[in-house]
DNA sequence: CGACGTGTCCATATGGACACGTCGGTGCCATATT
C-alpha cells in the first residue's frame, strides 16, 4: 500500500517537475529505495535520468539533500539544469573554491531558510571540518553521491579524501545515502558499498550492452599505420567525435596534425588553463568542435546526444576507463562507431602511471608517529617531512591495513589494538604491492579485450559481470564471423560464485567466454582461465 | 616501460651509433602575491 502512495506520488512530481509521463522500472525502483530512506547503489547508463533518481525523490522529502559531485563544472552545468526550472523545490546553491566566502554564506542561508533544495559540494570541501559542522546543522536528509565509481579509481591516490566518505557521511549525521555512477564492476560495486559504508543497499544495475556502438579494434605495427586507419575513420564518417590519446603533448601535437590535412581539429587536457577548458567544453557541445583530440580529462559530464564516433589512440588504462570513454558517443540511439587503435609500446605508459610502490621505511616512520599521538595532517607533513599527496597516500593504505583512523577534529591516530610500526610499515607496502597488481591486471584484461577474436560485445560486459549468452551482433569480431556462438552460460561454477585457487587465493567468478572463463582474485587481480583445464586439474573450488 | 631529446665519439667531416637523462593522467583546496 506505501509502496503504491510512493509510486504515485512520484509519477507526479516526474511529472510536474520534469515533464515526464513515466517512468521506467529501473528509475522507479531507485527511487522507491530513496523515498523509503534506504540506502542505494545505482549502477544507469548517462542520459537514462540517473539524476532524477535523487532529485525527484528529493524533491518530496522534508529536509535539504547533499549533492557529493567530483567536478566543478559538471557541477556547474547541473546546479545550471535545475535551477533554469525554476521550482523552489529544485533549487541549487554550491559550496567550492569557486564562491567567494560572502556566497558561501549565502548559499548555506538558502539552504536553512528552505530557499533552496540542494547543496552541492566536493569531498575535499567537506572533509573541512569547519565546513562539516555546518552543513550538518543543515540536517541533510539525504545525501546522493554522484559518479560513484571515482571512490574506487581515484580514492587510492589521486584524490584522497574520496576514501574518507563514509566517515564525513557519519559526520552528517549518516542520513539516507544514494550513490549514482554509469559503470561500476562488481567488484567496483562491492568497494562503493564498503567505504560508504552503505546499509543493506538497494542495488539497482540496468544492462551495460549498447547496440548501437559497433566495437572495432585494430592492432598496429607502427604509428604511421595508427595514423592512416584513424583517416580511414575520419574520412568515413559524420562529427563530431573524439580522440583520446594518452599524453597532453600527444592531444596538441595531433590535433594541429590533423587540423594541417584539413580534419579541423581541437585539443583539450587537464594542463591547460580553466577558462579555455571551459569553453572548449561549451564549443564541443554547441557543435561547434567537429574534432576534439584529448587526453582522459575530457568527458565526464558530457552528456551530448550526437556523438557519432569515439577514437582511441592507444590502449586505455583498463575496461572501466574504456568504457566510460566509449560510452559517451551515441547516446541519441543513432549508430556510432568506437575504434581502438592499439600498439603493443602503449602498455609502457600504464605501468609507468600504475606506478611507484611507497617506501616502506617511510610508512614505518607515519606508522610510529601515530601510534605516539593523534595529529592532524599539518603536524604530520612537519613531523615526518611528506608531501601532502604522498601522506594522503600513506595514511590511506595505513588505514586500510588498521594502523590509522580518524578521530576528531581532523586527526588521525592509531587504533588502540594497532600493530606494531614496522609491522604496519609492511603490510600497508603488501596492500600497495597488491593494488598495484590489481591495476595491472586490469591493464592485462584491457589488453586481452583487444586482443580477442571472439565477441567483443561479449568480452567488455564480461569484465563487468554481465554475462551475455548471445553474440553481440555489433562488432568487428561478429561481422568477421570469427565470434563463437556462446554456450557461454554452462560452466562449472555459477557466475558470481567465489572460488579458491590453489596459487591465487580467493576469486570472484565473473563470467564465461566461448572456453574461457574470467576470475577477479583478491590478491592478483583479474585472470582469464581455461574452462577445459579448471574443470580436468580441478583448479577451482567453491570457496 | 618506452619515446624522445641531447651530447659525445668516431670518422673517407657529416651523420650514424650509442649512452644518458627526462618525461609521461585524472582535480580539489588553500595561501600568497599582484
Amino acid at each position: 500500500m506505501k509502496l503504491t502512495t510512493h509510486s504515485t506520488s512520484l509519477r507526479r512530481a516526474a511529472r510536474n517537475l520534469f515533464g515526464w509521463t513515466a517512468l521506467r522500472p529501473n528509475q522507479l525502483a531507485a527511487m522507491r529505495a530513496v523515498m523509503k530512506r534506504r540506502d542505494a547503489l545505482v549502477v544507469l547508463p548517462t542520459g537514462a535520468g540517473k539524476s532524477a533518481i535523487y532529485q525527484i525523490p528529493a524533491s518530496l522529502i522534508p529536509g535539504p539533500t547533499v549533492v557529493i559531485s567530483p567536478l566543478l563544472a559538471l557541477q556547474q552545468d547541473q546546479i545550471a539544469a535545475l535551477n533554469e526550472r525554476q521550482r523552489p523545490e529544485l533549487r541549487a546553491v554550491r559550496i567550492s573554491s569557486d564562491e567567494s566566502a560572502a556566497q558561501q554564506a549565502e548559499a548555506i542561508e538558502d539552504i536553512r531558510a528552505g530557499r533552496a533544495e540542494f547543496l552541492f559540494i566536493t569531498p575535499e570541501a567537506l572533509s573541512n571540518p569547519d565546513r562539516l559542522a555546518e552543513v550538518r546543522e543543515l540536517k541533510p536528509a539525504l545525501v546522493a553521491i554522484d559518479e560513484a565509481h571515482c571512490i574506487s579509481a581515484w580514492g587510492h591516490d589521486f584524490r584522497p579524501d574520496y576514501l574518507a566518505l563514509g566517515h564525513l557521511i557519519d559526520g552528517l549525521g549518516r542520513p539516507p545515502v544514494v550513490a549514482l555512477t554509469a559503470t561500476a564492476s562488481p567488484p567496483v560495486r562491492d568497494d562503493i558499498i564498503a567505504r560508504l559504508r552503505l546499509r543493506e543497499p538497494e542495488v539497482v544495475v540496468s544492462g551495460l550492452d549498447r547496440p548501437n556502438l559497433f566495437l572495432e579494434v585494430a592492432h598496429c605495427p607502427t604509428e604511421d599505420y595508427r595514423w592512416r586507419r584513424l583517416i580511414a575513420l575520419l574520412s568515413d564518417d559524420e562529427r563530431p567525435g573524439i580522440i583520446y590519446v594518452p599524453t597532453r603533448r600527444a592531444a596538441e601535437e595531433l590535433a594541429e596534425r590533423l587540423t594541417g590535412a584539413g580534419y579541423p581539429a581541437d585539443f583539450y587536457h587537464g594542463g591547460m588553463p580553466t577558462a579555455a577548458r571551459h569553453e572548449l567544453h561549451e564549443a564541443f557541445l554547441a557543435d561547434r568542435v567537429p574534432i576534439m583530440v584529448a587526453t582522459s580529462a575530457f568527458g565526464m559530464g558530457i552528456d551530448k546526444p550526437n556523438i557519432a564516433w569515439v577514437a582511441h589512440m592507444a590502449l586505455p588504462d583498463s575496461p572501466d576507463s574504456y568504457f566510460q570513454e566509449i560510452g559517451r558517443a551515441g547516446r541519441d540511439g543513432s549508430p556510432a562507431r568506437v575504434l581502438l587503435l592499439w600498439r603493443s609500446e602503449d602498455v609502457g605508459l600504464q605501468r609507468y602511471f600504475s606506478g611507484g610502490l611507497p617506501d616502506e621505511k617511510e610508512l614505518t616512520e607515519l606508522a610510529a608517529v601515530l601510534r605516539g599521538k593523534a595529529r592532524n595532517r599539518k603536524e604530520l607533513r612537519e613531523l615526518t617531512g611528506l608531501g601532502p599527496r604522498k601522506l594522503g597516500q600513506y595514511l590511506s593504505l595505513l588505514e586500510q591495513v588498521g594502523a590509522a583512523e580518524p578521530r576528531a577534529k581532523q586527526r588521525i591516530g592509531a587504533p588502540r589494538y594497532a600493530p606494531a610500526a614496522a609491522e604496519s610499515g609492511r603490510a600497508a607496502l603488501a596492500e600497495a604491492e597488491r593494488q598495484q597488481t590489481v591495476t595491472r591486471s586490469r591493464t592485462d584484461m584491457m589488453r586481452a579485450f583487444a586482443e580477442t577474436t571472439g565477441c567483443r560485445g561479449q568480452a567488455l560486459l564480461a569484465y563487468f559481470g554481465e554475462q551475455m549468452n548471445e553474440v553481440c551482433g555489433h562488432c568487428d569480431n561478429c561481422h568477421a564471423g570469427t565470434s563463437v556462438a556462446g554456450d557461454g552460460a554452462v560452466g562449472p561454477f555459477p557466475v558470481h560464485s567465489q572460488v579458491r585457487h590453489p596459487e591465487w587465493g580467493a576469486g570472484l567468478v565473473l563470467s564465461y567466454e566461448e572456453d574461457r572463463m574470467t576470475v577477479l582474485f583478491d590478491e592478483v587481480g583479474y585472470k582469464t582461465l581455461s574452462v577445459r583445464v579448471v574443470s580436468e586439474q580441478g583448479l577451482l573450488e567453491l570457496d
